[in-house]
RNA sequence: GCUCUGAUGGAGAAGCGGCUUAACUCAUUGCCCUCUCAAGGCAACAUUCAUGGGUUCGAAUCCCAUUCAGAGUACCA
């Protein structure tokens, strides 16, 4: 490649950075920085009415938060570039739209949207499903102009495709692919409101930032021959496209923000404890496999794994689970001085551990990083320790009132009552005596003091659950 | 409807004409460990690659048709 490398990432700003368009710019930035080339950070803002202010440096941040940082963007603009937002160079499009205009090439379009409404309701009265602009206004005399103007029409630009012409291109995902123009109707480039629309403003800022490679979601796909006409009436040279698969639902649907039963943003599986390496590493591995059988990258390892060949083209579904599995595989992965302090704030949540020192607090979080999924599964851990709820079940009554139960109860009370300092060492040395006192073990021996504790069968060691509730609070429950 | 793109186990998928009795990972199930759950270890899990035809000594892999699915079809991006 003689040219750098350059490519980017560009979402409207429309609302928090979603799952899709973190993969999208991680594949990005994984071919960028393959290449040796740059990751640029650009916003699409031209839809006035859905940008959300805000969602700009939202996005950002929770990119650079996974480790995915451009090398230029809206905060580190380069001056040959800039600016990085649309709406700050609409002037820059008039001017281009306006060159094609003269050349032919694009057209003043005076009809109203209701004027197009209705021809859409004819051309599908007449079986045609697919809208294609009828060229109404392709051959308006300056009179006709003119009087529409006098109407308080203000027109629109749109682009006059060419005839019958294939557009063919090589795609870095799927291969060769074509359209016909003809299968496209002539499309607006610049609003009534002086804005472009995003076909027209892509082409125009890809050009100009001298973007090489478009790696973007297949419901662009369609959207290229369109890209591609500009390209050539302004005879610029075209960036080379990757279509990657969409991620899809559980039910086989594009994964869309108004979809429920899916986090949907980064900013909530942050805030669920999920880390960043496995978000980028579980992305990694949607719709794209290394050629070997390697299931944890960090970030320089993915950059080296990287290829776009190996992009799936069929769709991939999101799998919760194993985002869960991978991120516990990052917890476990973790020194325990990080460990502390992405875990610690969680168990901070759980009032009963308020006066629980810095080690003490540490020690508690400690019990659980080998078998943590995501950070905030330990406040579940630890509320079903801290407040048993569940009603026992008649077998379980009757297990805690025989004579055995009993007889470990009592025991068990009258050496944690002994003990001065309590920790996991010391309640496990008590077991082991009451074991060696009785001859009770196993099941009988464990079993009433952790139903009578946390009401449950499960959960961590006991002498752990017992160091995490303290003697006061131990004695209390087996007394009741 | 039209255009485009796909189709390998519950999920991500490897494979791209013989090495495939279809890799690897998640999930699931069983066993081990163990007071229990989890973690960890060990196993099991597609007689078959959407269907039907063809090409070939040989096909998940090539060709054709059918079916199904998704995306797009906006003065949204």
């Amino acid at each position: 490649m003689s040219e750098k490398v350059r490519v980017r990432y560009a979402p409207s700003p429309t609302g928090y950075l979603h799952i899709g368009g973190a993969r999208s710019a991680l594949f990005n930035y994984l071919f960028a920085k393959k290449y040796n080339g740059d990751f640029v950070f650009r916003i699409e803002d031209t839809d006035l009415e859905r940008n959300i202010p805000g969602a700009d440096f939202s996005q950002l941040h929770d990119l650079i938060w996974l480790g995915i940082v451009p090398d230029e963007s809206i905060e580190k603009p380069n001056p040959k570039y800039a600016p990085y937002r649309q709406t700050e160079k609409l002037d820059l499009y008039r001017k281009y739209a306006q060159e094609l205009v003269e050349k032919g090439y694009a057209y003043e379009c005076y009809c109203t949207k209701e004027e197009l409404e209705q021809m859409k309701e004819d051309q599908l009265a007449n079986g045609i499903k697919s809208f294609k602009y009828d060229r109404h206004c392709l051959h308006l005399t300056p009179e006709q102009k003119e009087q529409y103007k006098k109407e308080g029409r203000v027109p629109s630009i749109r682009l006059k495709m060419e005839d019958n012409v294939e557009f063919k291109f090589h795609d870095l995902v799927r291969g060769d692919v074509s359209f016909n123009s003809d299968d496209i109707g002539d499309f607006v480039i610049v609003k009534s409101n002086g804005i472009p629309t995003y076909n027209f403003a892509v082409v125009i800022d890809d050009h100009l930032m001298e973007i090489t490679h478009v790696l973007r979601g297949e419901e662009h796909l369609s959207n290229t021959p369109k890209q591609l006409q500009i390209y050539k009436y302004f005879g610029w040279k075209a960036p080379e496209f990757g279509h990657m698969t969409i991620i899809i639902n559980p039910n086989g649907k594009k994964l869309s923000k108004r979809d429920h039963n899916i986090l949907q943003f980064m900013s909530e599986y942050r805030d669920l404890g999920y880390l960043p390496e496995a978000i980028v590493n579980f992305l990694f591995l949607l719709g794209f496999t290394p050629d070997d059988n390697k299931e944890l990258f960090t970030m320089d390892e993915a950059i080296k794994a990287f290829d776009p060949k190996r992009l799936s083209s069929s769709p991939s579904m999101f799998d919760q689970k194993k985002l869960e599995w991978t991120n516990g595989q990052y917890i476990k992965k973790m020194d325990n001085e990080s460990y502390f302090k992405f875990v610690i704030p969680f168990v901070k949540k759980v009032s009963y551990f308020k006066n629980y020192d810095e080690k003490a607090l540490d020690n508690l979080a400690l019990v659980f990083k080998e078998e943590l999924l995501y950070g905030a599964q330990i406040v579940e851990f630890l509320n079903d320790i801290v407040t048993p709820t569940k009603e026992f079940t008649d077998e379980q009554k009757v297990f805690l009132d025989s004579e055995n139960s009993k007889k470990v109860k009592n025991l068990f009370i009258d050496k944690l009552n002994a003990l001065d300092i309590l920790n996991a060492d010391n309640v496990k040395a008590i077991f082991k005596s009451i074991q060696q006192e009785t001859g009770i073990r196993g099941k009988d021996l464990y079993m009433p003091i952790r139903l009578t504790l946390t009401h449950v069968e499960h959960g961590v060691e006991m002498f752990n659950i017992i160091d995490i509730l303290g003697k006061k609070e131990v004695l209390n429950r087996l007394k009741n």
